[in-house]
DNA sequence: TTTT
DNA sequence: TTTT
């Protein structure tokens, strides 16, 4: 069992990839959760990462934006990588099976993305691999 | 919302400290939980970071260990810190609200733990701060 | 372990009522939820009940009105009580611990309720109990 | 979303059944849940009601009895059917999308159930409803 | 690297 | 007794 359940608000533009072989969308961002204040203590906020696969995954990066707010569904993933300088990193993210869009801001950000441009996103992904992330591949897909 | 239910297995025998002003329990502990087997796949398994506060943290201590199965209902907490090398840290651990010993092991291995030295464990935490985490002072107390 | 999330619109406005002794507030309210709808299905919707106490019920007077979306944090309660017609009647519903206002309508529906008329609500509920539930005593309060 | 997480123990032996047209395993159980006990309190059980569809409902048939342990995550869902008085009866149950076996219980009970008696099981399902509950058609399977 |  |  390994459930977890997240109400927050995008602290960035989601971020989406494809993988190499099957050009499967991988969307990722970051979601901004204030906890419950205790008396008398200042604001806090956590920003568990998300990750998303496929068809939801086209959809976050059509959809959603910065401080738009949603519901995650999903499980803790932990892993591990080398970086530059030879450290080990250990990651944990949330994998999400379900991302509801729980409201849809002014007009203007409710229209899709503007067309990208030709080439660009279903393609090898060789912009580099985001700070803190591995490069994920078709089979680190969970479907 | 930020909501956590996790089952799973301790990796290593629960890590207690004190907080240095009210002397609070704070129980570190990771749990091994097995990814649903994709067919034709291999086992593959997250290990996220557990802490617990106050008195069910002394229970942890006292009931729990490696290899033991619980069940954790909390939170995911993000933080980050600067390590030695002066790098940013962050991480991601889950803070418990409950934790369920569901199973007892061993006749043997349910016995308490051998009381602690004398002055070991309600003491000042200055064996350092365990890889990967921050210490954990009163204003960090979630209640 | 007993955790529920959901996020709904609410049927209809809060029902609020007080225990006896001591004049807890106690909100009642339904929300619905649509399945994911299968691909040549017709859409199917849930309507679980949720209950709440305290400082939350009172909120939930004040904010909440029928379609309002919540997300609830709780667990599930079950109960039975007998009819009129001396029969058992099995109850489940969702003890909330947390109820969070998701939207906040239009800026007229935020604005207050109207003060309720002189002695109404902080008074012993001789209004009858709802059908479908029992009567709440101050020992059935979980806090 | 709509997201329910329990731990708890079978109440009796899961009760199975199957679909008239694909023979889709239906398998129902209730499951018990001490509520944390409040002090000075006596101690309160919750019994919610849990569907498994397919091939987790066949293991539930195989492997689960009154007695053990289960970790289910699945959702809330609502129903309504009239009784033989013609009454409107309001259900809500968990239906599973996952069940685990948290325990195996001794060695005896371990062993597969006796094989069902000849064309018992995947047959029509005219034993009558089960008290509460309306007949399951393939209409109604989840996926 | 943080959202309303 | 059902919401957008």
């Amino acid at each position: 069992m390994n459930n977890v359940v997240l109400i927050g608000r995008l602290t960035r533009d989601p971020e989406v990839r494809y993988t190499s072989e099957t050009q499967m969308a991988v969307a990722r961002f970051s979601v901004a959760i204030d906890r419950p204040v205790r008396s008398g203590g200042e604001k806090q906020t956590d920003f568990p990462n998300v990750v998303v696969f496929g068809k939801q995954a086209e959809n976050c990066e059509r959809f959603l934006r910065k401080g738009r707010l949603v519901g995650v569904q999903g499980r803790i993933q932990t892993g591990k990588y080398t970086n530059k300088d030879g450290a080990t990193v250990y990651t944990t993210e949330v994998v999400a099976n379900n991302v509801e869009f729980l409201d849809w801001g002014d007009r203007n950000e409710r229209s899709d993305r503007p067309a990208p441009q030709q080439a660009s996103s279903p393609q090898k992904d060789d912009m580099g691999i985001p700070e803190g992330f591995q490069a994920i591949e078709d089979e680190d897909i969970p479907f």
